[in-house]
DNA sequence: GCGGAGATGGACC
DNA sequence: CTAACGGGTCCATCTCCGC
């Protein structure tokens, strides 16, 4: 029996952090805007988070180094540090305009979302109609301007709405992902980055349309079942992905270190300060845990990370901040030789159905069961 | 063999 | 031209262990 067909919207906010500090501050109009993570080791340590379209011109791209950055765009580009508190609320406000529009809503992250309104719009001409109504919505509401993809899956929308951007609006017709993407280098497919990419040079395999045509059982060979069914069924343009709010996972915040050290004392005031972090925005959640880990990044850059699981369900600072310390000191004591460069800590394992603690009692009173 | 727990690495924004 | 280099989340895979 064949699946009902989907229209599906991929809503994603152009270059959204470099557009809300525009929108926010006049003067930054017509300016190549840098915003930048910066780890606070020394003066220029850090990573670009995004930059405005008028700075990719000059090369500098998300994830960049900002010394890099600042060698491409010196005296030309403004650099200004991320107001991350700022962004999350003009995307929640962002995210309400959208979900008004949409029979299933999913954000996918702070600046993107999936829109199902396979039951209000028939056809793809209908919601490309829907795409333009949400487009002005935003720019009229917030002031943004972002793009959108249409197509039959989450994939398909999701590869549409990069197609043109910024201010785009890119249908990819039932049928024709094969035809639009065929060509297209590999690295471009969702979900490939540097090292399938290095794999797939070995196989010979260098655009989209090669990826759709391999042996699936080859591919499974090198990249395990489950990814390598997934890789073959994505290059084909199928994803059955429904479109649904997920429950968050896990909760984690990192930090840089003032230098690479192993000093117990500096990293337990780091760990502090992470600790209350990661608190606060459980409470804010009024969620519980069960499993805390904490998460260590060496001066080459490699991860390793510690956890234990807890007997019961735990909702207090004193209990991340111990476990936290514990595992810390477990883990140096472990690694004789390991310097940390940065650290985190993070809480997952939350309850089944995440529901805050007011409404579980007040569902208890209404016994829906 | 199956699960949960713990650890690691890839990917994306 | 490369490599440099943030913070946050999700997912797959592997190993170990108890049942």
């Amino acid at each position: 029996m064949d699946k009902e067909p989907r229209i599906i919207l991929h809503v994603d906010l152009d270059s959204f952090f470099a557009s809300v500090e525009e929108r926010l501050n006049p003067e930054l109009a017509g300016k190549a805007v840098v915003v930048c993570v910066y780890s606070g080791r020394t003066g220029d340590s850090g990573a670009v988070a995004t930059s405005n379209y008028k700075a990719r011109e000059l090369g500098i791209k998300s994830g960049m180094p900002i010394s890099a950055a600042k060698r491409l765009g010196k005296d030309k580009a403004v650099f200004i540090p991320t107001r991350i508190g700022l962004y999350g609320e003009f995307s929640e406000r962002v995210m309400g305009i959208m979900k008004a529009y949409a029979d299933r809503f999913e954000q996918v992250s702070i600046d993107e979302a999936y829109l199902d309104v396979s039951d209000r719009c028939d056809g793809f001409g209908e919601a490309e109609g829907l795409a333009g109504e949400i487009k002005k919505a935003i720019l009229e509401g917030e002031g943004l301007t972002c793009s959108v993809g249409i197509g039959k899956n989450k994939l398909t929308a999701k590869m549409a709405s990069r197609l043109r951007k910024p201010d785009g609006l890119t249908i990819v017709p039932s049928g024709d992902f094969g035809k639009i993407f065929h060509d297209m280098p590999v690295k471009k497919l969702h979900g490939v980055g540097d090292k399938a990419v290095e794999v797939f040079e070995r196989l010979g395999i260098r655009t989209i349309g090669q990826l759709a045509s391999f042996d699936t059982n080859a591919l499974e060979e090198f990249f395990g079942k489950a990814r390598g069914q997934l890789l073959h069924n994505r290059a084909n343009g199928m994803d059955e992905e429904p479109v649904e709010e997920s429950d968050r996972q896990q909760i984690s915040r990192l930090a840089t270190l003032k230098e690479n050290t192993r000093d117990m004392k500096a990293i337990s005031e780091l760990l502090e300060r992470l600790a209350e972090d990661v608190h606060r925005k459980l409470a804010g959640r009024n969620l519980e845990f069960r499993t805390i880990s904490i998460i260590t990044i060496t001066p080459r850059l490699e991860t390793r990370t510690k956890s234990r699981t807890l007997g019961q369900f735990a909702a207090d600072l004193g209990t991340i901040r111990k476990h936290s310390i514990e595992l810390m000191q477990e883990f140096l004591e472990k690694n004789p030789d390991e310097e940390l460069r940065r650290c985190g800590v993070r809480v997952s394992n939350f309850p089944e159905t995440e529901v805050p603690k007011e409404q579980r009692t007040l569902g208890g009173f209404l016994g829906k069961g």
